[in-house]
DNA sequence: CAGGCCTATGACGAATTCGTCATGTGTAAC
DNA sequence: GTTACACATGACGAATTCGTCATAGGCCTG
């Protein structure tokens, strides 16, 4: 059904490759989320799966969704640009707003060529 | 700046609200992401926050993105709209990836009036 | 009133993460 | 060689969630 089943075990690399991108080494990134660095280093080697709150303050700080640490969306920089599109999108007026999603819609039909399915 | 501590006791008020947009029952929701009543119960109520796992399960049984139950982007319908945006945006190719990006854009600005900053 | 469903709430031991700290390995610089 | 940093790893008691179960109140319907 779902195939969703996301593998939880996407998150280490995840979170690894968010920190790495933003710079931070295990120390840097533990101390602005108010975290271990050990801690950090317990979740990117799997030791340990982060907490509801902690995982809010790792995504905060490294300024990602949680979605795409718990491997819930595809790609991380996809998601830089789609998120630009996001708030761009969400100012839009109503009438913009269809016009956007009906656009999109047409040309992501046109470009996986069949009906791509709703999920 | 920060303004990011999110309340994470937003979590219960998004959960009830999303179960109940897909009309499920505390008991329907618990049996469909395999947990217990209970537990759905104490989540609403705020007694306990889900683990790692069972946030996950959550989001997927109710088909809705982490950062909603979480409390990190807006709206619950907006959501629902712009996830579609999502999939259709990601299954772009680049050029017409940069012809909506740029059509958005400036239809952001049109509806902003002025330079729409940034968040 | 009696029955059924929905929800809230509390208990219980088991499992996991928590924060803290210590230690070891590897790499690079001095 | 020695110092410094980055990271991995393991231990410890404390805190929290886990799954399971029992109980109670509210609300509807028959």
């Amino acid at each position: 059904m779902s195939g969703s089943t996301p593998p939880s075990s996407i998150f280490p690399d995840r979170l690894r490759t968010a920190r790495e991108y933003r710079g931070l080494t295990q120390g840097e990134l533990a101390e602005r989320a108010g975290l271990q660095p050990s801690a950090v280093s317990h979740f990117e080697t799997a030791a340990r799966k982060p907490s509801f709150d902690n995982l809010l303050l790792l995504a905060n700080t490294l300024d990602v969704t949680t979605d795409y640490l718990l491997g819930r969306v595809e790609d991380f920089k996809q998601l830089a640009g789609a998120d630009q599109l996001h708030r761009h999108y969400h100012a839009l007026e109503e009438s913009d707003r269809r016009f956007a999603d009906d656009l999109i819609t047409r040309l992501a039909a046109k470009a996986t060529g069949k009906t791509q399915g709703n999920k």
